[in-house]
DNA sequence: TTGAAAGCGCTACCAA
DNA sequence: TTGGTAGCGCTTTCAA
């Protein structure tokens, strides 16, 4: 026969004590002596005792998960997992999350069934929740049912918000590749409806105007095929392109591979800036150049705030995005 | 002043019902009417009303979440951000908790405190939890405090694993360079005490033995700089070499580069094949032919066995591992 | 240092 | 279709 689940009632009997001293003894908490805390571990022990999560949290009142929500907008590209973004940000929120004992929750969700899942989510969420790739409506729609919640990286006003800069990230690594002395420089930019995309193209505009460059550009989504033919109508209209800025690393890898089929040498003919620094730059051969995206810290940051519950609407956290160099730009850059 | 979070009870009054009939018709249970389920309604929605998760899984008795414990080896390496399999197994896991109303919590851990994770997740887990990167005695240990766990490609017996068959995997992908007429092959293998690692060398000896091939093989850590090192190694040992087998993506993107650095062209020169079909390989360049694992279809598979809470000591469930052709060998494979 | 007992907010049963 | 109410397993006062 299968025996019920023990609970601490079964520990402080065996234990011969009651149940809250079982309960100060398992919890380290003043009020019980070591010998009446040995007995109770040994009890514990003996029992197999786990204390069930839902009554500790139902009896103390403390709250402990923090949701991470992302909205996966391509199933057919296995978007979460090739989303070179969404281990970075796991990786941040368990940081913030070390030594707390709140525990992180991840859901994802389809777009067509995003709705849905932001009222469970919303409803269930016990200190809070990041938002990753929310569209603004549905953001919003969150924060009205629950405001502890932060957007990343996806402006969504009055949504909290942590975001990196794109557009003086896009500037820096434009204004890098004319630096080096490229004047045929394009641009390989992601969709018109993404909020990082259009800062980044901004950034771009920015360099174009000031530097008196002409306006190379051309658009993909965020995906490797993406770039690989951007970069190929690129080149077919402007075969003496000599730099080349792409709004994001995967994109550039296939950019690269581009170029490379056709015949071009990097940096040597065709200089070649990323963006993300993630997984793709330094998969790709040469290594990219790109532009550091510090998702981890970002997410940390929106998870602090969380925990803090400190979050007002229009709270706002922007971080910068700093030029990171390999031999995509720079022949002389070392390779391992 | 701030309000106390709503309860049912608050709803109950705002609609002038009972508590439970506040709670049959939030939860459309049979047994309230509609006219009545509408003021409920209203009420909740007036009043914000969340249900607290923790009391209701204790009523209810509904256990609610699956565990995701992954042990983070390197933390300079921001492991599980890097990590190609970390998104992949969540999303498998998403996918095979979909539709029920269970969560998925995410616990990522270094090494050296691995043992007070195992724990703590093990005394807290509800429905079970998925082991990656976790020691075979941490997986026991693991188990012994609750026996709702499966290891992920790491065996640990008695503990239920999901592996793919890595053997049998590296021999088909030595073979497909065999087949494409290499004679000089190499190996770039794991670290010795990963059993991945040692399974995919394994196949590789099988290989060697069956075609009657010279054993040249160095290992490297599963990093794009290890297999960056070891094929330079071999390159120096070996300049004649015209097929090489690396035993994760990641290194051989590191491999790749190394090779063009020394002037060979790829698959021209020297054929390279990778294992995992992981996102290094299609931003490598050229692309990578490699062993597909398919990570989703596992995880889900572990899931499943913990929804169905079919797991006994010793259970096992395998998976194939495909080869999937790119331009890394064959010169004819499309780039996009 | 210990025990008794009052809840935490909700579900689910039973009776009306 | 409703309301009353007994728990779910635990923490945390308050007294002893």
């Amino acid at each position: 026969m299968r025996h019920r689940r023990p609970t601490i009632e079964d520990v402080a009997r065996e234990a011969g004590v009651s149940r809250a001293t079982a309960s100060r003894a398992m919890n380290n908490l003043p009020g019980a002596s070591t010998a009446t805390r040995a007995r109770v571990a040994r009890a514990a022990g003996e029992l197999g005792y786990r204390p069930d999560p839902a009554a500790r949290a139902l009896a103390s009142g403390r709250r402990t998960a923090v949701d991470l929500l992302v909205v996966n907008y391509d199933p057919d590209l296995v978007a979460i997992g090739g989303h070179p973004y969404f281990g970075r940000v796991i990786a941040g929120m368990t940081t913030a999350l070390d030594g707390t004992d709140v525990h992180l929750r991840v859901h994802v969700t389809p777009l067509d069934r995003a709705a849905a899942t932001v009222d469970s989510v919303a409803r269930e969420t016990t200190v809070g929740a990041v938002l990753v790739n929310v569209t603004p409506d549905l953001a919003e729609r969150f924060r009205r049912l629950c405001p502890q919640v932060v957007s990343l990286n996806t402006p969504a006003p009055p949504v909290p918000l942590v975001a990196s800069e794109n557009t003086a990230g896009a500037y820096t690594a434009l204004a890098h590749l004319h630096r080096i002395g490229r004047r045929r420089i394009a641009a390989i930019h992601g969709p018109a409806v993404n909020a990082c995309a259009t800062s980044r193209r901004a950034g771009h505009l920015g360099l174009v105007a000031d530097a008196g460059l002409p306006d190379l550009a051309d658009r993909g989504e965020f995906t490797r095929e993406g770039g690989y033919r951007a970069a190929a109508r690129l080149l077919a209209l402007h075969p003496d392109l000599d730099g080349l800025f792409v709004a994001s690393d995967l994109m550039a890898a296939g950019a690269v591979q581009a170029l490379t089929a056709a015949g071009r040498r990097i940096p040597d003919d065709v200089a070649v800036v990323g963006f993300d620094d993630s997984i793709a730059a330094i998969c790709s051969n040469p290594p990219l150049s790109t532009m550091r995206l510090p998702v981890e810290e970002m997410a940390a940051t929106a998870t602090r705030a969380l925990l803090d519950g400190d979050l007002a609407p229009g709270w706002l956290s922007g971080f910068p995005v700093g030029l990171v160099t390999r031999r995509s730009t720079d022949p002389a850059a070392a390779l391992c």
